[in-house]
DNA sequence: CTTTATGTTCAAAAAAAATTGAACTTTTCC
DNA sequence: GGAAAAGTTCAATTTTTTTTGAACATAAAG
C-alpha cells in the first residue's frame, strides 16, 4: 500500500466521490472535479488553482466554472488589491437542487409541454373515433405524467431543502 | 406543409418526445424511439416490426428491448402458434420509476455510500485537529446529501405511483 | 439431419459529448 | 501606449457512448 499525504488522499477520494456524483446527473466528469476540489478547499481558489491541482485545460476550467456559476454551485469571491477572481462552494444542498431544476429540468418539461400541445392538434385530423380514442387516452397519460413531474419539483425542493 | 397519413405522423411526435423523454434521464435514444413505438402501438409488435419501424438495427432492437426489460418498462407477450416474442409497453408511471429507480439509481447510490465510507477512515489519517474538524464537517455534509437522497425515494414513487 | 426463422453477442464503426489549446478580449499596471 | 495577467471562445481533437452488422446460438419445421 502506498504512503500518502493524507488531506490530498482524503482530497482525491471527495474529488472522485464527486466527478461519479454529476455522472448520474448527466453533467460532464469535468464540472464534479472542479466542484469537489472547491468543495474541499478550506479557502478559495483561482481558476489556476483548479487548472494546476487538477491537470485540466484552461477552456475546461473556464466553460466548468460557467456552468457551476449558472447552475449555482458555486460563487465568486472578490478581494480587493487581486486581480484574480476566487471561486468558492456553495455547500447548501438546497442551492445545488433548485440550481439543476432550473437548468437542467425545466427546459425538458418545458420542451415537453410544447410537443404535448403539438400532439393535441395532431389529434384534431384523426377521423376515425376508434383511433382517435385511443390516441386520446396515450396522449391523456403523458400528460398526466408531464404535470406530476411539474408538481413534484417544489416538492423535491422542499424535501432537500431542510 | 406537407401532407401525410395521420397516425404516422402522430407516432412519429409520440416517438420524438420519448427520444427526448430518454435523453433527460441518461438513456439512449433508441430506447426512446422503441418505447414510444410499442406505447403508441394498438397491439403488441415484434423486434423485426420494430426494426422495420424505426429502421434500427437488430443489435440496436435486440440490446434496447432488453434493457426495457430490465427496467420494467415493456413486457412479453407470448401467442401460441407463434415462435415471435412479442412485446408491448408497461404504460403504467409507477412501474416506469420504480424500475429506474432500481436500475440507475440505486446502484450509484450504493457506490456512493462505499465511497463514504472509505472516507470515514481516511479521516483516521489527519492529524491536525483543525483540519480534521474541517474535513469531518464536509464529510458529515455529504453523508447527509446520502441520506436525504436515500430517503427521499419512497417518497418519489409514492408521489408517481397515484 | 438440414434448413429456416428468431434472437443474442460483441468487435468495429459511427455519432455524440467533452476537452484541449491557440487566438482573441479585457483589464491593470508601468 | 504597450506589456503582462486573467479570462473567454471556439474549431480541432480526444474520449466516451451508441449503433451497426456479421458471426454465433437456439429451436422449430420439413
Amino acid at each position: 500500500m502506498d504512503i500518502q499525504e493524507n488531506p490530498s488522499l482524503i482530497d482525491d477520494h471527495i474529488i472522485a466521490f464527486f466527478q461519479d456524483g454529476v455522472r448520474m446527473l448527466g453533467l460532464p466528469k469535468s464540472l464534479g472535479e472542479i466542484y469537489g476540489m472547491l468543495f474541499v478547499s478550506q479557502r478559495p481558489l483561482t481558476m489556476q488553482d483548479l487548472i494546476d491541482r487538477l491537470g485540466i485545460s484552461k477552456g475546461s476550467a473556464s466553460q466548468g466554472l460557467k456552468m457551476l456559476r449558472t447552475l449555482g454551485a458555486i460563487k465568486e469571491v472578490e478581494f480587493t488589491g487581486d486581480r484574480k477572481t476566487y471561486f468558492e462552494a456553495n455547500v447548501e444542498l438546497k442551492k445545488l437542487v433548485s440550481g439543476f431544476i432550473r437548468e437542467e429540468i425545466q427546459p425538458h418539461l418545458k420542451s415537453g409541454k410544447n410537443k404535448l400541445s403539438q400532439l393535441e392538434q395532431d389529434l384534431d385530423n384523426i377521423e376515425d373515433p376508434k383511433l382517435k380514442a385511443f390516441y386520446e387516452e396515450r396522449i391523456q397519460r403523458l400528460e398526466r405524467w408531464a404535470s406530476k413531474a411539474h408538481f413534484m419539483l417544489p416538492l423535491l425542493q422542499k424535501f432537500l431543502g431542510g
